[in-house]
DNA sequence: TGTATATTTGCATTATGGTGCAAGTACGCA
DNA sequence: TGCGTACTTGCACCATAATGCAAATATACA
């Protein structure tokens, strides 16, 4: 198959490698924030976030704004605080979902050069 | 654990969410000649994945050369023409990796507010 | 009602990165 | 040796996004 067909056919690759998904844990900030909010477990506010990283706090309150847009974590707000919990289940399931539509496009053996 | 406790404890987790490996896969270009070339299957030329995306050739070497630099593909040059393929077992297992490191992390009950 | 706290938003600045064109390099072939 | 092909690199331009500060908003509490 040749790159045109390939990218012609439809697979569900296709709606997995989302790049706004990719792009949120594309910044080493908000990587950093997020590995924060992974390791600890359980719901904190932005400011207890923000305690991982020198940046000022608005930042903090952006980036997991858009994190929670991509999916990766969720918002709960109880009085003025606000807090954020990871995503556990569809972050491992969404990363799963792509190593298995990965391995589904790959040949048994790989061959040099195209099939055409 | 606090987020900053959390943030001081090294898990797997933190060299698994690499930013350079999600930025790779951050633009809408890149990520369709990526699956572009998952989806074929083969060792393709920089030519041939640049039908799959109307964009300027030299975009499309920059592309495939970040994407190789981020561990994503693996080219290799025979003559004047590069080749290009996915680098299938790595993408794989990184992904499951993540999905794994991310679930090591999850509580088995997720409690509102940090145990503090 | 006034004040303090938690978070968000507006704004200006700066950094980063995607793009196309043109030129350069590398290599095969006549 | 000269020419054509495959790809890369330099450069300028433009869009996007990260950041900090200051101000605004929302809410608890005295």
């Amino acid at each position: 198959m040749t790159p045109v067909q390939a990218s012609a056919c439809c697979r569900p690759i296709d709606d997995l490698l989302d790049p706004e998904l990719f792009k949120a844990l594309s910044d080493p900030t908000r990587s950093r924030l997020l590995g924060c909010l992974v390791k600890c477990g359980c719901a904190c506010t932005v400011s207890d976030v923000g305690e991982c990283c020198a940046v000022d706090l608005s930042v903090v309150s952006r980036h997991l704004s858009l994190l929670e847009r991509a999916g990766v974590v969720q918002s709960s707000k109880t009085g003025r605080t606000v807090h954020y919990v990871v995503d556990y289940a569809h972050l491992c399931r969404t990363m799963r979902a792509i190593a298995d539509a990965i391995e589904q496009c790959c040949p048994a053996e790989q061959l040099p050069g195209c099939a055409r």
